[in-house]
DNA sequence: GTCCCTATACTCGGATAGCAAGTGTCCGAGTATAGGCGG
DNA sequence: CCGCCTATACTCGGACACTTGCTATCCGAGTATAGGGAC
């Protein structure tokens, strides 16, 4: 799985627990996780394709939850990094070597190896579907350290726009 | 996921087929599903060295399940061949930036982002596990055309040793 | 003092190199077999 | 005719190139702002 699906959970999170219309820039969301400025840019693009995040142009800009915190998926950031496409594709190989069979029509289901693969990716797609971004705002609220809680509403007083 | 997940769940479907103590070498299970023999052997050895399919080397050898089709589950053959690593690979960047805490033991419980991601995987290796070789060669018994019954095993009968 | 215009600086967006892991292939080590030889 | 020995051929196992996709970076297009000038 890309390395750039953690950062785009962190950066969504963040944003959710911006103010209502307000903004924060890639390079403030780079600087406050610690990774290279120019690569997050990507990620936050793909982030701003699917709808997820607002991009505002020019000075003040930056990017804002498209939607409310509570109805975006973990499930829904995921794919827009990593890309939506089946991680498990089936090529079909029953229907090659010296036993198969020429009719392609004689295989009216898909093979059942790919359903078994299929149904844990389904299973995977749940788990994350029943979490969203709101969740985890309230547990890195909940759980993150004092000091943590204090240094990051000071760093983000300076630099929110 | 890895191409080679796919020809490993056939091999193993296939080799559940075969009577006990019967061996296919991976030539010949390159030859039933028409892929590139070399790379075949690759993935076999995997399945090799975690402890799933048996070889017998010399003439007259190949391949066996090391266990009762029963024994091994999906899940067994999709960690061998792609690695028992998890997907998403937590690297604590709420422990990096201006904001984070200085003292590691101020984060006692893993990141809330990396729960979510790894409870999500543990439904998909839980799906995996629910079904075995068993259940796949149960399903290609029942569910492949009568040609490709026929055509299969004619020509297991001519190649197994 | 107010309005307008312009230059500025800051933002995102897509196009461009570098590298690691998966993909594909090969040859060498080891073994059961099959045939030949001796008794 | 039987047993043993040797050469053979076939198997797996690990070491070696190549390609695709992830990693990382840069520069250009567009815009709201801030300041200055005119009225």
């Amino acid at each position: 799985m890309s390395q750039g699906v953690e950062w785009a959970l962190h950066c969504c999170t963040v944003l959710a627990g911006l103010p209502p219309e307000r903004t924060l820039p890639s390079a403030r969301l780079a600087e406050y996780h610690d990774v290279p400025p120019a690569y997050l840019a990507k990620h936050l693009q793909a982030l701003s394709q699917a709808g997820i995040v607002e991009s505002v142009p020019g000075p003040r800009g930056g990017y804002r939850l498209a939607r409310a915190a509570d109805a975006v998926t973990v499930l829904d950031v995921v794919l827009a990094v990593d890309g939506a496409d089946a991680a498990f594709v089936c090529t079909e190989i029953r229907q090659r070597g010296p036993a198969a069979c020429a009719d392609p029509s004689a295989y009216p289901k898909p093979c059942g190896i790919a359903r078994v693969m299929w149904a844990a990716e389904d299973a995977w797609r749940q788990s994350l579907r029943e979490h969203t971004i709101a969740d985890l705002l309230g547990t890195a609220l909940r759980e993150a350290p004092a000091t943590q809680m204090v240094n990051g509403a000071a760093w983000l007083g300076e630099v929110m726009r």
